[in-house]
DNA sequence: GAGTGGTCTAGACCACTCG
DNA sequence: GAGTGGTCTAGACCACTCC
């Protein structure tokens, strides 16, 4: 078995989340981690810097590690989520329309935000989603076609993610996102169920691989009544 | 000098910071740093792991710690900062307009976000704040009194957290928050220069401390065109 | 004082990148 | 093959909590 640590984080986690240990109770200590996986304490301390990191413990100095109530934040975990993740841990009816799929030089700014060299093809996917009868994102993804040279419609209406991590073994490592809210475009009018609604939450998202190239960027606009984003911010001392 | 991985992680934070050593370019190897520091790789390897952490570097294995555009995203690093640290940061005129500064039991459900007891007093206070000249942001803090026995109309006007961790001593660690958009109420337009905005963001934060007690609630409403929200989301593979 | 987590050491072996 | 980061070990000492 490699990567030890991992497989005691996993454990712990399946624990916590079957209830088995209850928000307010400690684990084991690290020590008895030790014994019990047949381990060193340095990596059952990575296992638990792991938790802690996901906001699943609180470590507590001299006490022990404290489970925490992770279930009234049980889904979206900040960040790298993809749409088809989220909408079925929500459970929700949902559909993705592919609006657009094409291929062609950056136009508009989007070089700007991909800091790639102006002749760097790139993919623009323009898709809504649907979720309970009603269109209420639009996202708008650009992907630099150097790193991912084939895309299909298919592939689109499923999980980009799926595709790009499964299908091709990239390793997507870290995503920069900036939330603003902004007036409704002709796009947004078009392709989502707006009501009256004259403005939308837009998240801007700038993905990387684990080799720190800027692959895609991707523009999620919201309908604002159906717009949640959770965030789990743990303090790293300066 | 304790905490060797703190002064080499704030090193390093110095170095990139003052373009030392600029974007693209790589840190001197794990090992190098071991010589230069004179201590072990585990212990350089936490520095390294804290600047990954907070965005600084972007670690490739075979290659070595690649340094980030953190420019970009300069300021709000994702989450715990407080008002007054974040207007510094923009370097713009402000001001806090204390409304509110009470000691009373709960009302109106806020015991359910601070899962306390009924009978446990909180503090509120009901802040505006000015950014050139409109008020643009209504900060709702509910505090528990057990933990924080004093508070005063200055305490309020400058900044909650500096007391809070300075005077107090107490260590704020993580925060659980939540963004959605939500109508107007009659005291947003009381407190607030809303323009003809019907919706605010509201960012719903729950404040813990380092031994995972839940001692604060807020509840910050912001004005839709000047709200924005930054992340950095790096992942941890489950 | 016994038990907890926080830091640190000096090694080891492995997987990966690059010339 | 040389250099890089990723994992892991078996110890050590310290700071803190709780009884």
């Amino acid at each position: 078995m490699k990567n030890k640590f991992l497989f005691i984080y996993n454990e712990l986690v399946r624990l916590i989340q079957q209830g088995k240990i209850h928000p307010g109770e400690t684990l084991p200590s690290e020590h008895d981690l030790c014994r019990q996986y047949d381990t060193s304490r340095e990596t059952v301390r990575k296992a638990l810097n792991l938790l802690a990191q996901n906001g699943y413990i609180q470590k507590v100095r001299g006490k022990g590690s404290v489970v925490l109530d992770h279930s009234k934040f049980e889904f979206p975990v900040s960040g790298l989520t993809s749409f088809k993740e989220l909408s079925n841990q929500l459970g929700q009816d949902f559909k993705t329309i592919v609006h657009e799929l094409s291929l062609g030089l950056p136009k508009g700014g989007v070089e700007k935000h991909l800091q790639c060299k102006p002749n760097q093809k790139l993919w623009k996917v323009v898709r809504s989603r649907e979720i309970g009868g009603e269109r209420i994102i639009l996202d708008k993804d650009f992907i630099r076609e150097d790193i991912v040279p084939e895309l299909s419609t298919s592939i689109a209406e499923e999980s980009l993610y799926s595709y790009i991590e499964g299908e091709l073994g990239l390793d997507i490592s870290f995503a920069k996102k900036e939330i603003v809210v902004e007036r409704v475009t002709q796009e947004d009018q078009e392709y989502l169920d707006l009501l009256d609604h004259e403005q939308v939450v837009v998240i801007r998202s700038y993905v990387y691989l684990a080799d720190a190239t800027l692959f895609q960027y991707t523009e999620s606009r919201h309908r604002p009544d159906k717009f949640q984003f959770v965030d789990f911010a743990r303090r790293t001392k300066a």
